[in-house]
DNA sequence: TACTGGATCCCT
DNA sequence: GGGATCCAGTAT
């Protein structure tokens, strides 16, 4: 499949515009073992302000730290923590440089590299459940920390525009698992397609 | 040097 | 509803 990369002026907005165009376009991460591909259909903004409160659900709110540098980057790269212990998020970096925000990509529809994530998450047959979380699409695309602070102009990970043939509905709510926020919490940052059967529940 | 808790997932 | 699992951030 020949992808047309997102130019790196297309991150320079903030997390919270680019967060919803990034829904129904394609991630994409390429490996030796295989060429993974999915559609974007769940994502959420980090950082930033809301109302004039500044967002303290986000990693960037304490300050530029040793973990969180990429996200004070000038946009265009990518942001893997670990999370739990056990698991990874991908972040796409937004702004200018020092503006410490980031889009979580939350979920994915594969599209290329089927086989191989079935693979990587152990599972025998495509369902939902194979990428419909933010640590289910880094299993199943195998993006860790090695992956963390790529920059997106490059050629192993980077967001690919697609044409949606039919339009789409796009929701908006609150994000999830931050209840920690006193204020970040009701900020209505979290994006998905509607009725696509791989955002994850909640 | 010690402690705490998390932008999750999976099984019970 | 709770355990897995580990490191960054913060407190001693």
């Amino acid at each position: 499949m020949i992808y047309t990369k997102w130019p790196t002026a297309a991150y320079s907005a903030s997390a919270q515009d680019i967060a919803p165009c990034l829904l129904g376009q394609y991630l994409v991460h390429q490996t030796e073992r295989a060429v993974y591909a999915g559609r974007i259909v769940e994502t959420e903004a980090y950082g930033g302000t809301y109302n004039g409160k500044a967002d303290d659900g986000s990693h960037a709110f304490h300050g530029l730290t040793k973990r969180t540098a990429p996200m004070f980057h000038q946009g265009g790269i990518v942001y893997v923590y670990l999370i739990y212990g056990m698991y990874h998020c991908v972040n796409i970096v937004t702004g200018p440089e020092g503006a410490g925000q980031a889009v979580l990509i939350r979920a994915i529809e594969p599209v290329e590299g089927i086989e191989a994530m079935l693979e990587n998450r152990h599972m025998m047959q495509m369902k939902p459940k194979v990428t419909n979380g933010p640590g289910k699409l880094c299993q199943a695309m195998n993006i860790t920390l090695a992956q963390n602070q790529l920059d997106l102009t490059g050629q192993e990970m980077f967001v690919a525009r697609a044409v949606e043939k039919q339009p789409v509905s796009i929701i908006c709510t609150p994000r999830i698992h931050i209840d920690y926020a006193v204020n970040g919490k009701s900020f209505p940052w979290r994006f998905y397609i509607q009725h696509n059967p791989y955002v994850s529940k909640a």
